[in-house]
RNA sequence: GGCCGCGUGGUGGAAUUGGUAGACACAGCAGACUUAAAAUCUGCUUCGGUUACCCGAGUGCCGGUUCGAGUCCGGCCGCGGCCACCA
């Protein structure tokens, strides 16, 4: 019995794939094109199974195009920026360089064993200067375009590690790396004008209808679209007015106090006059922003003061309060509080013994809101309103929004949740910002024929904050302008940056400019782009924005970048813990015969946990390298596929894996055994074949359908399936095959091309022994004979009253008539009626038969 | 708290979108081959009623629509995700 030798097999093909070139893509106007991405991994210096999981996915979906004729474009890369590269460098004394290049070298090597079909030409990195140095042109046109700011922003600052962390850094109110508690600062910080786009980033969701819904929802609710209206309360004894945003302008009457944000301008002048004030505003500004923080804290202010007056009733006066609860950056960091109708309102209101007056009853019922013990948020009439009384809460915005333009007081008014992205970091191992601060000509950009900014080599991690800002030289330039002394920028940019270009670059990743205008033409958009839910927001809704500014910027033609998305499970395992409690890795426990484990060293029992996704933190991992070295790529590749829908989360089990393997062997002996026997198929097909002949050709046929559908639908497990079947269908005729051996023969041509965008090495191989001199790479995708998946016969299933009574082999689309009588010839449906007559007859064509009784 | 998903055998999951529930696989059991084991092959495998046949129940729970519901509608229960003091 012949054996597979994957580990031979594998490197054999790779080779052939690559000295003949055939994953090289070349734009060829035209011809479909078709665009398979996975997102780009970080280089952490291994591939883990979710990579092995992404890249499988897209592989399959890359070869299945290319055997469907597109000319296929499937790029890799390395978003190589990053702060583990420089934690690696304090850590461990390795140059952030260096630690990154040395692992893109690893890594690129073991994805390069799973046999994947990509165009390794245009590989980048985006820690290269042939990219961020293109990163930076961009960023100057964005700049020119008004589409970059520069921003006073309530950032979190590390203090020990003098440095800005963003908002998943901090735990608890303190840094992840230090400990130390979070500051918030004021720091003048770059952005890109994301919200400029908002209303379109929101519309466009509409568009990309080959996105999962979810995904378009999350987008939706973090972009946060709320229609409103700006209200201006007049301040007493002063000139202006306190403006502030609502959604409910209807429950104006409704009205008890102001609240304004500890950062707003007023709070700040009251805090300069008061200490007690300030005191209040500095416990504000150290509050945490974490969800516990968020749950327990109070609703509390602090009285400054101030009055206003209410705009539809002047003759009322409002307190204004500082409360812990309202934020600057949304709206105008200032509302007016409804005790009635917001809870928030209602506890600080309770707290401060405030007015709370209801203006909104079910049914315009005053008495059911007459003393609420929590805010009323429900439709109803407004009472207590006067103009308003007895109108809905849509009619009541609708007339108060008029009234407000009336009385020049207000106006309607949409806000976003979504804020501007900030962009600047401080740190060394990142794109630098390519602008120099100059004291007499302000912010000046870098020219252009003075790009790249790169990066100095020479620097020092041996005391916190930016090695940039510590670097002896490196800030200190002349002003382009004036010729002036002036400091570069230290900040370096977010990497979210870095990945929201990149496919665009993959397009032409050698070019002495950004992009290509003809390239991108050609290619974009991302046909397939497949990748992680945890992206769902902000890498893509970066990139949708960053493709939006650079068409802005005349660099590309489309506004969405990924016109199809995929987002993939995770892959989990079980997890172990010692009786100390300590996390074990799989490798570290030893399986006995009854079912139970044991610590393989010390031989203390092991408590087995639920699964939970993959993580070096739980232990919980199975290193693909190891995997792949043992069993092959194409086994890995294929227990990837199998069984679990690639949207869900998946169970690594080593039964599993063991099982992919025995089926690869499997479909190895089934073809090398019989490709010597059959025959091709004859250019004219015969008609007289036996009924065995037949059954397997429909057989191919039919899996030829499916199978492809299966694929189309991103159904892989499905796909798989149905090839585990075929083979069965095919082993079930070794022994006493069809007459004619060329039905074999077609059926091993389809199989084999059917399961190489799964097992690719498998297939080479198994292709070239079949006799056919070519790449299965680049075989054509096997057509079905419509007729052939279609059977003479139909089984229709005859119900009585719903019951499946019966199951009718008959002819295809017999007449009803016939198949009625079939129906009430059949013993079973004659016993289950028990001499009751039918009421009525439903037949459905070809399918099934309900007696009703 | 808001919004959104999902609940199918011992397990992962199928089910032409309202028409045979449990494809395929894993695990398990039985058998063949073998001195034996491994490997391989064959069969069985939702639960209950004595095997075959057949009967009853069955897709988280309760109800509804329909000739017919895993699929549609309403209400519960459970699990998960995202956002979250967003005015």
């Amino acid at each position: 019995m012949s054996r597979y030798n994957a580990k031979e097999v594998e490197a054999k093909w790779q080779q052939a794939w690559s000295e003949q070139r055939i994953f090289e893509a070349r734009a060829e106007p035209g011809r479909p094109k078709y665009y398979v991405l996975e997102m780009f991994p970080y280089p952490s210096g291994r591939i883990h199974m979710g990579h092995v999981r992404n890249y499988t996915l897209g592989d399959v979906v890359a070869r299945y195009r290319r055997a469907r004729g597109f000319n296929v474009i499937h790029p890799m890369g390395w978003d190589a920026f990053g702060l583990p590269a420089e934690n690696a460098a304090r850590d461990k004394g390795i140059h952030p360089a260096r630690w990154t290049y040395d692992n893109i070298a690893n890594m690129r090597a073991e994805l390069k064993s799973m046999g994947l079909a990509i165009d390794w030409t245009r590989e980048i990195a985006t820690c290269h200067p042939g990219y961020y140095g293109h990163q930076q042109k961009l960023f100057l046109d964005f700049l020119k375009a008004g589409l970059v700011d520069r921003k006073e922003s309530a950032v979190n600052w590390d203090p020990v590690d003098q440095t800005v962390l963003a908002n998943e850094q901090v735990i608890d109110g303190r840094g992840w790396r230090s400990g130390a508690l979070v500051e918030k600062r004021k720091l003048a910080q770059w952005v890109f004008r994301i919200t400029a786009f908002a209303d379109e980033l929101l519309e466009s969701l509409g568009e990309l209808e080959r996105w999962p819904a979810r995904v378009r929802l999350m987008q939706e609710n973090w972009i946060g679209r709320s229609e409103g209206a700006y209200v201006n309360f007049p301040i007493v004894g002063r000139d202006s007015a306190l403006k502030i945003f609502t959604t409910r302008h209807d429950t104006l009457f409704g009205a008890s106090f102001m609240a304004l944000s500890a950062d707003h301008p007023l709070a700040r002048q009251a805090g300069e006059k008061d200490p007690a004030v300030a005191d209040f505003i500095a416990e504000c500004q150290r509050m945490g922003t974490t969800e516990e923080a968020i749950e327990k804290a109070e609703k509390r202010g602090i009285d400054i003061g101030l009055r206003v007056r209410h705009p539809i009733d002047p003759s009322r006066e409002l307190p204004v309060y500082i409360a812990n609860f309202v934020l600057m950056d949304y709206g105008t960091g200032a509302i007016f509080g409804c005790p009635a109708h917001d809870q928030r309102d209602f506890d600080f209101a309770t707290r401060y013994g405030l007015p709370i007056v209801p203006v909104v009853a079910p049914k315009g019922d005053a008495a059911a809101v007459a003393s609420l013990d929590t805010a009323y948020v429900g439709d109803g009439l407004l009472i207590n309103s006067g103009f308003l009384d007895g109108m809905t809460v849509a009619d009541a915005k609708a007339a108060m929004a008029e009234k407000l333009r009336e009385l020049d007081a207000g106006e309607p008014t949409v806000t976003f949740r979504l804020r501007d992205w900030g962009l600047s970091r401080q740190r060394y191992w990142g794109c630098p910002i390519p602008v120099i601060h100059c004291e007499s000509c302000g912010i000046v950009p870098v020219p252009e024929s003075d790009l790249p900014v790169i990066l100095p080599d020479d620097v020092t991690f041996d005391r916190p904050g930016n090695p940039l800002d510590h670097h002896p030289t490196w800030k200190h330039v002349d002003c382009p302008s004036c010729g002036r002394a002036a400091r570069r920028e230290t900040d370096t940019m977010d990497t979210f940056v870095d990945s929201s270009w990149y496919f665009a670059r993959f397009c032409s990743p050698r070019a002495d400019v950004p992009i290509v205008r003809e390239e991108v033409d050609y290619w974009l958009p991302v046909d397939q782009y497949i990748g992680g839910i945890e992206h769902a927001i902000l890498h893509l809704l970066y990139s949708r924005f960053y493709s939006r500014a650079m068409k802005q910027c005349d660099w590309v033609s489309v506004d969405e970048p990924f016109d199809g998305l995929f987002t993939q499970g995770m892959v989990c395992h079980e997890t172990y813990k010692s009786a100390d409690g300590a996390w074990l890795y799989p490798e570290e426990l030893e399986w006995l015969e009854d079912g139970g484990v044991r610590e393989r060293q010390s031989g203390k029992p092991v408590t087995v946990g639920r699964s939970e996704s993959m993580s070096k933190s739980k232990k919980n991992v199975i290193d693909p390298g190891a995997i792949i070295d043992k069993y092959g790529a194409d086994t890995a590749r294929w227990f990837m596929l199998s069984d679990s829908p690639p949207e869900r989360d998946m169970e690594w089990t080593d039964a599993g894996v063991s099982g992919a393997w025995r089926f690869s062997q499997r479909l190895w002996r089934q073809i090398v055994e019989s490709a010597p026997r059959h025959a091709a198929a004859p250019d004219a097909l015969p008609n007289d074949i036996d009924d065995a002949g037949l059954a397997v050709r429909r057989a191919t046929h039919k899996t030829i359908r499916d199978v492809g559908a299966a694929i189309d639908g991103f159904h892989f497990n499905v796909a798989v399936a149905r090839i585990h079947e075929f083979s069965r269908v095919l082993g079930s005729y070794e022994g006493e095959g069809p007459s004619a051996d060329w039905v074999i023969r077609e059926a091993l041509d389809a199989l084999v091309r059917l399961f190489a965008p799964m097992m690719p090495h498998l297939a080479e191989e198994a292709w070239s022994t079949l006799g056919h001199s070519g790449l299965v790479a680049e075989a054509e995708w096997p057509a079905f004979d419509p007729q052939l998946v279609v059977d003479d016969t139909v089984t229709i299933v005859v119900q009585v009253g719903g019951k499946t009574r019966a199951k009718l082999e008959l002819a295809r689309d017999l007449d009803e008539r016939a198949v009625r009588e079939a129906a009430f010839a059949s013993d079973n449906v004659v016993r289950a009626m028990a001499g009751k007559t039918a009421r009525k007859v439903i037949v459905v064509p070809n399918r099934l038969v309900n007696v009703v009784v």
